[in-house]
DNA sequence: TTTACTTTTGAACGATTGCTCAATTTTAGC
DNA sequence: GCTAAAATTGAGCAATCGTTCAAAAGTAAA
């Protein structure tokens, strides 16, 4: 009957996520977007509906990329620590090594810092994602009390979201000053701080 | 001679500094500057010459008052750390408490996280104001190391960095998570972490 | 091949952007 | 009061912004 689509949906939004997460929302223009999506400005509004509905899609595909990247480390590795710190590791040294992360800031990061209750969904939806980051740590580190790897007494919830701080903080640090040495010693110190609750 | 000027220079850069701080660079307009400043557009570009030159000199104004405000801290409380933990509650707690701090989070954070070579100068900066400020640590703790309120085998620039680390990350993260018990507890944990250092 | 329907195109819209500059206003010295 | 010099004004520029929509292109069933 009809025209089929001749895109991708989860390329384009893939190649959209991260030009938004080089450049910032307000710094990406439709133009720029244009060029790297390959679509015009018709077939783009047909999908997406606006700058911030694809802002949007880009957010969500970017978060669950990142969870599904912290399960992915848990299958690799047998102890759920290791897998929290080959995360880290991962995220942090992203942008150094690979040839293709944006930034070396968490885009959630750089979304909740760049914009204001102006785009009130957007930014829900980033503090959102963040939390259930937030949660998938707290499982993680649930397992680690189950295997033993971590003493049952401590509280999982607060460490859950002492990780997310020091992996905000770090990652920020390291975009402001690229440095890996001294980039591996703070994930380092993290973890042996860890390892004293044990 | 000549018609004197009718502006306080410093007053409108710290009141451009915190429609910058608050709505970011690219998210303020000269439009909205023109108004929060009681300014026409030729007497901006006369005095500041473009958008660029007036956020340059926002950022500097905001390094410089941050400076000034550890500096207060020093001369209000004995204790060189006391100092430090005083600095940093006052700046997590600023956006709660004060009426006045346009964003909970550090506006050279924002700005490191916002901008990208696109805007060299004004990265570049931004990068430098963090090094002084760490460096602004870094002189407080060896302070600490001589009153002997830290032990004088710590390696202060690593502690420096450390502090940095933790203040980017608990402010970020206040400011995408907005609940004081949670962040009060974030601030302690971090100074029981430096008494362990002792 | 025709028909029915969908997708894609890209010129172009009104709004807004950062910025300019000729005209005006305001002062101080003579 | 007049003049010279500097500060201020604000209409308006070219460029770019996000977005629209009538036209063209493409596909599958009849």
């Amino acid at each position: 009957m009809s025209k089929p689509a001749k895109f991708n949906r989860e390329d384009i939004i893939h190649k959209a996520a991260n030009l938004y997460w080089q450049k910032g929302f307000h710094a990406t223009s439709m133009r720029n977007l244009q060029e790297v999506i390959d679509m015009r400005p018709g077939s783009i509004y047909a999908t997406f509906g606006s700058k911030e509905g694809l802002f949007k899609e880009a957010l969500q595909y970017y978060a669950q990329t990142g969870v599904q990247a912290l399960h992915a480390c848990r299958t690799e590795t047998g102890s759920p620590l290791q897998a929290l710190k080959l995360f880290i590791e991962r995220s942090v040294m992203g942008s150094k090594c690979d040839t293709q992360a944006p930034s070396g800031m968490c885009m959630l990061v750089k979304t909740v810092a760049e914009l204001t209750e102006d785009n009130a969904d957007l930014l829900a939806e980033a503090k959102l994602s963040l939390v259930m980051i937030e949660t998938e740590f707290a499982k993680l580190l649930t397992e680690a009390q189950t295997c033993g790897e971590l003493d049952a007494s401590q509280d999982v919830k607060a460490l859950a979201r002492f990780v997310q701080v020091q992996i905000i903080g770090i990652r920020t640090y390291a975009h402001a000053n690229r440095d890996s040495d001294t980039i591996q010693q703070l994930i380092d110190d993290l973890f042996s701080t860890l390892a004293v609750n044990k």
